[in-house]
DNA sequence: GGTAAAACTGACCATGTGGTCTTTTTATAG
DNA sequence: CTATAAAAAGACCACATGGTCAGTTTTACC
């Protein structure tokens, strides 16, 4: 039990930093100091174990880093702008960020292997799907301007987002963070309900 | 040289297909019929040859496709958008896309390799540097509003064009386009000139 | 035709990979 | 203490990988 559960988390963090293919089941071996034989009778394949990584890491992380603090019933776009404050802010600080890791492993697996795929996406499409309610819920309740399409809005919002996470890497994440949450605001406001200036 | 650039086509065409950790030289030559002889006397290394398709191929393409197309004296917004378009375009009938390439190359591997990395970022500060220019030369022009801050807005705009790329591989990538395109037009126009109502 | 350099062949090597299997250790309950 | 099953060890295998190298073919030029 605390064994496999000490194996998804190495597991995770190495095939974060060196990506899956590039990371052998005996690179986590060894840094846990445990056998093949113990991994093997833990999980049926690097595959399996993998998946295994997605739900019960991943996937839950996602949902309490990206998903949960935009529910409720205040301003959505409100929300939105401190969720993606809070989950940038540790980026700058090198921890691991989930939500880029999701898309890490998006790009990774795009196109090569079928069965991780489909449950990246299901990640995926749970974030988008609360998303496009969130932002609906935010018309409905007078946050937003009635001719805003929610489900665009959700899929620039997600895609910025995966972006800028893969731009923060390269250098001066701290800057692109500042840049990036600026220029979402920006947006934010034009689409925002207006105010009748009568 | 013509063998050499047929190497470095199908070289590139492959591992944008499946990665390159996750292709052997021996993929490449097999498709070319080739052998290892011939490989590894035009290229020192697998890296090598990686970082020489990097500068011939993906480096001028990405200049083709995303820094030429907005270069002139016209509204940049417009040039802006229209660049989009045509580069997402292709991605929806799965050509190869180079923006999408960059990106996706830039994920692969961030963290594992820094000597393709500085090829990589290389083309991105390139990306970012003729963004800011054209922007502020828009600015200038009268075409964005006078407090827009064009860092902020060009890696706005970077990001959620990577963002995008790479939400458009999993389904529905011609609605994903529309609507990102249509949230793009909604940023614009939150940063153009406003026109003097009084 | 001869010759020298360029282009290419393919067998070979060391190393690393995911995965198997038998054996041993460890924990648990009667 | 012992029987039993869970957990872990680690030697082993087949195969793939990046890379080397001595040798052969092709090309271009005099």
């Amino acid at each position: 039990m605390a064994t496999m559960q000490r194996m998804q988390t190495t597991g995770l963090e190495l095939f974060y930093a060196q990506g899956y293919y590039n990371t052998s089941v005996d690179d986590i071996l060894k840094r846990l100091d445990l056998s093949k034989g113990a991994f093997y009778y833990h999980f049926e394949s690097k595959e399996d174990f993998f998946v295994q990584i997605i739900q019960n890491l991943l996937a839950r992380k996602v949902y309490s880093m990206l998903i949960e603090p935009i529910e409720g019933h205040d301003n959505p776009l409100t929300l939105i702008t401190k969720c993606f404050d809070d989950a940038m802010e540790t980026a700058v600080h090198n921890e691991m960020d989930y939500g880029f890791i999701l898309s890490n492993f998006l790009s990774e697996f795009n196109g090569k292997n079928d069965v991780i795929m489909k449950h990246l996406n299901e990640i995926v499409t749970v974030w988008e799907v609360n998303l496009v309610t969130t932002l609906q819920k935010g018309k409905f309740n007078g946050y937003l301007d009635r001719h805003v399409d929610c489900e665009a809005a959700a899929t620039f919002l997600m895609s910025s987002y995966f972006g800028v996470r893969t731009l923060m890497t390269s250098s001066a994440p701290a800057a692109k963070k500042y840049r990036f949450m600026s220029q979402l605001k920006q947006y934010f406001k034009s689409i925002e309900a207006k105010v009748i200036t009568s």
